[in-house]
DNA sequence: TAGTTTGTACAGTTTTTTCCGTTCAAACGA
DNA sequence: TCGTTTGAACGGAAAAAACTGTACAAACTA
């Protein structure tokens, strides 16, 4: 059997677990196969290369692409005396994982602060309300606990996530090698 | 305005938001819909019920009860002369962000492990054997570098998953309030 | 045992997402 | 200036996912 080949089944299989995994940010199977190829070309790519590579039509490369620097899974690159536009998968996983939560997760925090507090400020005010019956105070009551609660909640994570991009994470989960931060 | 209406309000705005965010634990909005609607019902539920509650059939309330049971979303209840099964919210958020970890990163851990591990044992077998010429070894030693990169990730990911499961992450970021846990 | 009730499997339909081909605007080169 | 190249917007086709109604098996009731 050529070594070629063979070296090529290896990266398949890593590249297929990646594809079937990265719905965990979000995106689709095809994308992942994208990140994974790019991942293992040691050189950038241009949208033409990958349409190559992967069969799939530029404009799926185009969008795609869109969605990985999105998330921060890919970036550009620069070449001297290359029109295209250049691409290369970003080599830092530690940094892609706490650019996850930062982008994505950050953004539901915040929503959902939103959300919380206007509902608590219209539960107190009905609360307050002399004109409401006593029945529907006791459940906005429930309903304000709740609220606190879950409030409570995303300021942790809201904590948390600050704690993933300050890194102070790597102090109580340290890699194993230093070599990175 | 009666109050009854402006509690509904207050609860609607906090579900739609919920059922905006849950693609964070891979459901879809109605999914999310269903898990607010069970949040906020203090009393648990029969899927006939859903169905009344959402206007949804009762075969889309036992899938999606099924996946929110499975992500630990929603536990079944028991109430003494109900034979039909009854569904509740449950009612810890940090355990259930912590469950989103155990279940889906785990799993996602686990395959990467597997693929990881069985292509650096190819590629190491392919460098030492001597048939294989030398640009394709240089290749595979790239790979191999690359491998043992993410192979260390994975490893790290998993104590961060264990640095949850274990709950010492609340001593690295504490709670705001000491009544949980 | 026969008749209900309850949850889920299955097949079909609707909705959403993914992907492609064409088109177009911006950047570059002659 | 006028062509050429490149990346993305847009509409439509294909694929996937969500949802429904029917049918059925298991558990209960009489």
């Amino acid at each position: 059997m050529d070594g070629t080949e063979k070296l090529n089944k290896t990266r398949e299989r890593i590249i297929e677990t990646i594809a079937q995994n990265i719905h965990l940010y979000g995106l689709s199977p095809s994308v992942g196969r994208q990140y994974g190829t790019m991942f293992f070309h040691n050189e950038p790519l241009t949208l033409d290369d990958m349409t190559e590579e992967l069969g799939m039509s530029k404009t799926s490369m185009s969008t795609s692409v869109r969605a990985l620097t999105d998330l921060k899974l890919v970036e550009r690159a620069w070449k001297k005396g290359v029109r295209k536009d250049l691409y290369q998968a970003t080599d830092d996983w530690y940094q892609s994982f706490i650019d996850l939560f930062s982008i994505k997760w950050r953004r539901s925090i915040s929503l959902h602060s939103v959300s919380i507090r206007k509902s608590l400020a219209e539960l107190e005010s009905l609360v307050n309300d002399p004109t409401v019956i006593e029945e529907v105070k006791q459940d906005a009551q429930l309903d304000i606990a709740k609220l606190v609660y879950i409030r409570d909640y995303f300021e942790w994570l809201d904590r948390l996530v600050d704690v993933f991009e300050s890194h102070d994470i790597f102090n109580f989960v340290p890699m194993k090698d230093s070599s990175k931060d």
